[in-house]
Parts: structure tokens; C-alpha cells; sequence
DNA sequence: GTAAGATGGTCAACGTGGTTGACGAAATAG
DNA sequence: CTATTTCGTCAACCACGTTGACCATCTTAC
């Protein structure tokens, strides 16, 4: 990749919270692929967390993932193929179809929550543990300061 | 999206850098709109930059931007289509098509720059200067560990 | 000088993660 | 009982990536 001008500040900033997150993921995946879950591509743990533990719909899925309720449908689709979500009739409304985390879907979660404590933890044995906190504090205030939207409207432009 | 569960603290962390990088790009493409090229996608800044002021080849500009030549061709079209690079023969060698930067597309990658030297001034505003150098010092000091691939291979586990 | 190999670009088929529009079935409001 | 809303799905499409195949051209070796 091109590197940032120095003269441009500005371009660093972005670059190094992608390399970042992407570096994250990525060992993530690493980790995941060789613990038995090859399966999970990288928007998938944020589905799973995004279903939790007591399901939701595909329509709500889209809500809070900030897509649309097709997107969501064939995200699920696609995690059902694999076994990772299940798919069941809600007795007290027809329309609607549960989804939910299986026990697999469960493990890779759990999986996924491990690798990143040992992720941070090996960031806090670079920088130190003060500076990983302080980094998240900062990234934290921005979000505080309403810079930043949470809601991960689509992961890019779209 | 989903909140991040206190009792794992590693998932703060992709989630923040994600939430932080995101907002950027978001915003800058929001004022770059604004300023004139609403055409530009999240990915063409990086694929222009990649160009850089010499020009390159489609090949080529693959293995910088780490995606396949194919794929390096196909966004050369799209920005060849909005305006934003321009392709010529390369006299020397008949098979090769120089990939140039128009001044259409240069002043987008210029825009941008400043763009993002703003956005890196609302941060310093709300964090303070030394937060947000400290911020880049301690991700540039995990880039420098190893720890990052800078050269942004295809953005997703693709 | 020509045959053989390496390189640049493109085409085709496909996968994944999105979009919008339409529509049937079921629940709810009047 | 009818009108409206909501849930899920189907179909078509787009952006961005992949592999494999292929032709044209440049380069190397003999």
C-alpha cells in the first residue's frame, strides 16, 4: 500500500485504525480457522453477537446490524449452512421465524471472546497495558463525543 | 450493533478501531461529496493513491494494493469511468497500459488529504493533541512490532 | 533468427455482502 | 369484516473480490 505522505497527517490516522482492526480480525480468523471453526468469515462473529443469546428475527437482525432485512436474511442463510444459527417457527406469530445461536454458533462466540482477550493481551505486552487502555479510552471519547456511530451502518460506504 | 460485554474486554478494542476508522472514511466522504466528487467510493482514495504521480500498471497496482490483477483492473475501469484515472499505451512496451491519475483525480486525492488533516484536527480538539499523537505512536509502534500488515491485503478476510 | 518462456491485459464464471422493489401470508386496528 | 402494517422471501441488480484461460507481446536461450 502507499504509504502516508508525511506532510499529509492526516491520511496516517485512518490507515492505522484499519491496520489495526484488519490485523485483528485477520489473527482472529487465524485462531478460529485452527480451533475448528474454518467456517467463520470475519462479519460473522459481529451476526452471531448481534443474534445473542435469546434470537431475534431477521427483520430486527437488519435493524441492528444497520442492513436491510434481505441482507440479514441471507446472512443467515448463510450461517444456518453451516451450522452456526438455526431457524425456528415462532408458535405466537406465524410470520415470523426465530433465529437463533446454536450450541456450535455458542462455541464459536465463546472461541471468538477468548482470542480477543489473548489478542489484547499481547498488545498490552508490546505497549504496555496503560497505553492499550488509553488507546481505548480515546477511541471511547470519540465515540462519547459523538464523533463516532456504533451502530456499524454496513462496515463501508455501501 | 451490539454492546461489547465488559466481562471480555478484547472485543472493545476491534470494535472501537473499526468504529474510529469507519467514522472517518464516513465523514470524508461526506465532505467530499459535498465538495464536488460524490462519485468517489471509500476504496478509490486508496486505489488513486496507490497510483501515485507516475502511474502504474494494472498489475502492478494489484500487488501494491494486494488484490489480484483482475480485480486491480475492474476498479481501474470504474474510476477510468467517473473520470478519475485515464489510461494510455506505454510506448515502449505494447502490452503494458500506463494507469495515470487525471487532474480530476488528483484534485479528489488533494481534497482528501486536507479532508482528513481536518478530521485529524477534530480529534486534537476534542482529545488534545499529544492524546491523538500518542494514539498513532502506540498503533504505529504495533505496526512496527510486527504485529500489523500495513499493505492492506483485499480489506476483509476476503 | 527463431523457439520457448515470462509478463501484461482481458474475458468469463463465480462467490459474498450489500441494495431496491414487489408480493404473499399473517397479525392488528378500525 | 375490511384496511393496514409487518415478516419473510423472491428477483434483479451492483461493488468488489476470486480463479482459470487465453492472446499478444516482450525477453531469453540456443
Amino acid at each position: 500500500m502507499a504509504t502516508a505522505d508525511p506532510a499529509r497527517p492526516g491520511f496516517a490516522l485512518p490507515l492505522l485504525l484499519l491496520a489495526g482492526f484488519r490485523t485483528l480480525i485477520d489473527d482472529l480468523h487465524t485462531e478460529l480457522a485452527r480451533e475448528g471453526h474454518p467456517e467463520l468469515r470475519p462479519l460473522h462473529g459481529f451476526v452471531l453477537q448481534a443474534v445473542g443469546a435469546d434470537g431475534t428475527t431477521a427483520t430486527e437482525l437488519g435493524q441492528r446490524l444497520g442492513i436491510s432485512k434481505q441482507a440479514a436474511g441471507k446472512t443467515v442463510d448463510r450461517l444456518v449452512a453451516v451450522g452456526y444459527l438455526e431457524r425456528v417457527d415462532d408458535p405466537s406469530d406465524a410470520r415470523r421465524r426465530l433465529v437463533r445461536v446454536t450450541p456450535r454458533g455458542a462455541d464459536g462466540l465463546r472461541r471468538s471472546a477468548e482470542i480477543f482477550d489473548r489478542l489484547r493481551a499481547q498488545w498490552a505486552d508490546t505497549l504496555g497495558p496503560q497505553r492499550v487502555t488509553a488507546l481505548e479510552d480515546d477511541l471511547r471519547a470519540m465515540a462519547s463525543a459523538n464523533w463516532f456511530r456504533l451502530d456499524v451502518p454496513g462496515w463501508f460506504g455501501g
